[in-house]
DNA sequence: GCCGTTTTCGGCCCGACTGTTTTCAGTCG
């Protein structure tokens, strides 16, 4: 590489990391000018000024001047599977190729295969990339691809020969969304593992195939990478191909300055392996404590870790009962001894049931008449059900100033309340904030339901001030949720992070509107993992007993 | 470009696979 590189690879690194800021720039800015900016790790007195113009004027001269010297669709040539930096430049003094409609112009031309270094298969691969990308690929929500990379980590796992198989990357960190499968197989004969990953039923296209790695397109318009390692190595393989990028770039930085040497093998001092069986080995070598994946983001669990005072992050075996779901009360599809039976056999001691009741608007709400009836039936199903019990909920709406809308002599009666905004969700942020601050110093809220109201993919959060929120749930014990539902995971990390920090308390709830996805309980603990959130952080990892006293509070 | 209780200069993670070449550059993760 050379010195050249350099310079990019710190743009590129500033802009992940701007990127996964819980705060926007522009935000961090408005507060603290450009000071503020410059302490953000990764950005420097440079890159805080162009950030800065960009705030005042939506444009940087910089980039104008590159973009006069190269005017080039980078963004979306770049996108092209096997394309990068060297080979545009070449395309574009070579063919005056600009954006994607001229390559692809010049690769049916026949004209790619002619210029030195290309050849007729990266012309071909050129055009199927350009193919591909038409498709419109995008990311896969955690709660579909990871039920899909189980079942494909099973087969392999089952495979003569395999003695581990493990889901790594972005899955394995159980980001929102993912981009690929990335697994991991030990085995001592790759050769049989590599053969059955190629032709397996869901593959569309391999991509590579080798010894150590593998790499196909799967049907449904995302790739799957397999590395195959030998059991010694494992655990370095596991931390490699867990990432993320830049978790991996300061551990690695951390065993170059102890002299030593990190990759996907093993950590070696010279030639000699001092660790990489398992992940903790790995770290402890590195005088690391062990770090959580949904943690490895480079937001500062490795200086925790270095100091040995990481988080103990809550577990799904904390869970105890599940504070959100619905039933055919309102829009859910099972009754309520249904739901209840199956939450039972997840293992679940408690479930709150909280059907919709408020705005006309909301399907199947609640009548003060339905609620009636709800609780008889609950009563009944209590004392005839064994080994799980039925709080009496209720998800209802909050009006334009964050009012419940159901009265107080009702909702007083209820074990626990769920207030969530449904309507009006672009009011301007100073609104909005008064109507969250409003219903979190209600005493009669006992929980914000999906705070932000965020669909992933969808919608963006509504606009409003998280820290006022916050301070007014800190103040009156309001709870705040971490929704589990897989479109939503309201808040996100990064806000339960906040949440933690304000010393508010949260709690996890499916949303479940049916039995199957009862299941989602799993995907609300990652997220609260991905917060750094404990045990003690959840208000769901209390017993039934110990819930009830917290509520009546 | 960024960064620093070893440094304000001289470093910047590391390896696999492909296609094009006869020893390696480019790309990717």
């Amino acid at each position: 590489m050379n010195e050249v590189a350099f310079k990019p690879q710190a743009f590129e690194k500033a802009a992940r990391i701007l990127e996964n800021l819980s705060e926007d720039a522009a935000e961090i800015y408005a507060r603290g000018g450009l000071k503020a900016l410059k302490e953000i790790p990764g950005i420097g007195e440079s890159l805080a000024e162009k950030i800065e113009e960009f705030i005042k004027t939506g444009k940087i001269k910089y980039h104008a001047e590159l973009k006069k010297k190269c005017p080039v669709d980078l963004e979306h040539l770049t996108a092209v599977e096997g394309v990068g930096p060297k080979s545009i430049k070449v395309l574009y003094k070579k063919l005056g190729v600009k954006n994607l409609a001229d390559l692809e112009k010049a690769a049916k031309g026949g004209k790619v295969e002619k210029l030195p270094r290309f050849g007729p298969k990266i012309q071909e691969n050129i055009l199927r990339g350009i193919e591909f990308l038409k498709g419109g690929q995008g990311r896969l929500l955690l709660g579909f691809a990871l039920p899909l990379a189980r079942k494909i980590e099973k087969r392999l796992k089952e495979l003569k020969g395999v003695s581990e198989a493990a889901l790594a990357g972005s899955l394995r960190r159980r980001k929102e969304t993912v981009g690929d499968f990335d697994i991991l197989v030990v085995s001592k004969d790759p050769e049989r593992v590599m053969d059955y990953f190629c032709s397996m039923p869901e593959v569309e296209k391999i991509l590579a195939k080798g010894e150590t790695r593998s790499s196909v397109r799967l049907h449904l318009g995302l790739d799957a990478d397999l590395r195959v390692v030998r059991p010694e190595s494992f655990g370095s393989a596991l931390q490699y191909f867990t990432g993320s990028k830049d978790h991996n770039i300061k551990t690695r930085q951390i065993a170059q300055d102890k002299k030593l040497k990190l990759n996907e093998y093993g950590v070696f001092r010279r030639e000699k392996r001092l660790a990489g069986e398992t992940e903790k080995e790995v770290y402890a070598a590195l005088g690391m404590e062990y770090i959580e994946p949904e943690m490895r983001e480079d937001q500062g669990e490795i200086e925790l870790s270095l100091k040995g005072k990481l988080p103990k992050l809550v577990e799904l075996k904390d869970i105890k009962g599940d504070l959100q779901m619905h039933s055919t009360w309102s829009d859910g599809a099972y009754s309520i001894k249904e739901m209840a039976l199956a939450a039972k056999k997840l293992g679940r001691e408690y479930i709150a049931i909280t059907d919709h009741a408020g705005h006309l608007h909301i399907a199947h709400a609640l009548s003060p008449s339905d609620i009636k009836k709800q609780w008889q039936e609950i009563d009944k199903l209590n004392k005839d059900l064994k080994g799980i019990k039925i709080l009496k909920g209720i998800e209802v709406d909050l009006d334009d100033f964050g009012r419940p809308e159901l009265p107080e002599e009702i909702l007083a009666k209820f074990d626990l309340v769920l207030g969530s905004i449904h309507s009006k969700l672009r009011m301007p942020k100073e609104e909005m904030t008064k109507r969250l601050v409003a219903a979190a110093k209600n005493p009669l809220v006992d929980i914000l339901a999906h705070p932000t109201g965020r669909i992933l993919g969808r919608r963006e959060e509504m606009a409003m001030d998280l820290e006022e929120i916050l301070k007014a749930a800190k103040e009156s014990g309001t709870v705040l949720e971490i929704n589990a539902y897989p479109e939503r995971l309201d808040l996100n990390n990064q806000n339960i992070k906040k949440a933690k920090e304000a010393g508010v308390l949260l709690s996890i709830g499916t949303d479940a509107h049916s039995v199957p996805q009862l299941e989602y309980l799993e995907l609300g603990v990652s997220e609260a993992r991905r917060g750094w959130a404990e045990k003690k952080d959840i208000i769901n990892t209390m017993s039934y007993k110990k819930l009830r006293e917290f509520l009546k509070k």
